[in-house]
DNA sequence: GGGGTCATGTAATAGGTTACATGATTCT
DNA sequence: AGAATCATGTAACCTATTACATGACCCC
């Protein structure tokens, strides 16, 4: 199971936003922003950099050019090559067709929830619930904003996911509050954890 | 916004095992393990002993004895102190309580979609669903094991959880596919990507 | 009794984030 | 004119993963 010579995600938008034209690292960053790509994946300026340094180094990208025409700081222009093309194709391939076991941190927590007493958990799950009704909200208006401006739906499916994952977080939540309710269960929670401290 | 001084997931799960009594690195990954943990966080042995260190700067673990009992190398053993369990409690109210927005490497690939032909996402999308099912599969097998064996649900809550955001995920493949089979789609992506070779 | 594999740990390396640095432009 | 902010990049630091090391049991 050979593994990409650049493993971060990261790598795939900057890939992708260099099949448009070249550009240096600093502007990758704006472009990332201006097209939501940041609800995507997560990065600071910093890992722009070390990742354009990796794709460098795996032959993806080129060096195009060094030119200092604004005041500012010297910048260096980086192109897509044809092995980066290959790769930005094979890549997503791959992330579409075979599901990677994600570990998100909600399930961790849930894991542990009978380390928790049952009254507790229900107090914070509602706290969840309202955040998670906030991001829900938050989502449609992006889609609904989007659909106002005629924007082809294939640009919105990752923000259709991922109102759809709010959602099915929320159902989840709303389902495992009425259990914990659940006076019977409150009774027995004591038993079970006797002796957990 | 205060960040916790060990941020690694791992390390709540090490403070978890570790509420049952002490014990030493080595041991701790086998408990992860015996306890089914390994689905719910990524590790490797070598960042049990990262995380070890860490929790034992951060004083949430304290060293209580370091013994060559067995003649395999020797041994140092691990005690939660009471900043532990406290922080092990406090960290876990704030998963539950806030929502982490998390970035799936699917929804990722999603928000690229339209560099791939429709016919072909649609082929890759198919191959997902087969996986998709089998995961399905295997996550109610541990769901029933384990209810065969009177398993109290609050240990299975994330084993549920999983098993939901898997069916949630088929069911917009399924209609993606969908969208995709569209001729009227497919006849429009050749005109909404022209030029973005 | 030699080859696997279990039990246990350390060291080297790579990845990514935070912090720092610098000059220009705009704001008040 | 000084303060804040923008544009751009480098360097230091921390984290985590892979690779390496070692001795004992177990199997045939």
């Amino acid at each position: 199971m050979a593994q990409r010579k650049v493993a971060n995600p990261l790598a795939l938008f900057v890939l992708a936003e260099l099949m448009a034209g070249p550009a240096h690292p600093y502007a990758l960053g704006r472009l990332l922003q201006e097209h939501g790509k940041d609800r995507n994946v997560q990065y600071t300026r910093g890992s722009l950099y070390t990742v354009v340094r990796q794709l460098l180094k795996a032959g993806f990208i080129a060096q195009q050019q060094t030119l200092r025409d604004t005041p500012r700081p010297e910048r260096t222009i980086y192109a897509i090559t044809d092995a980066g093309r290959a790769e930005l194709r094979d890549w997503l391939r791959e992330l579409i067709a075979t599901p990677r076991e994600e570990h998100p941190h909600f399930r961790a927590a849930l894991s542990l929830l009978m380390v928790l007493p049952p009254h507790e958990a229900v107090d914070l799950l509602r706290k969840r619930l309202a955040i998670l009704d906030d991001s829900a909200r938050d989502a449609r208006d992006v889609l609904s904003a989007a659909a106002a401006n005629d924007v082809a739906w294939v640009f919105l499916v990752d923000d259709e996911y991922r109102l759809g994952a709010i959602d099915f977080e929320r159902d989840f939540v709303v389902r495992l509050i009425g259990r914990l309710d659940d006076p019977a269960y409150q009774k027995r929670w004591h038993g079970v954890t006797k002796g957990m401290t």
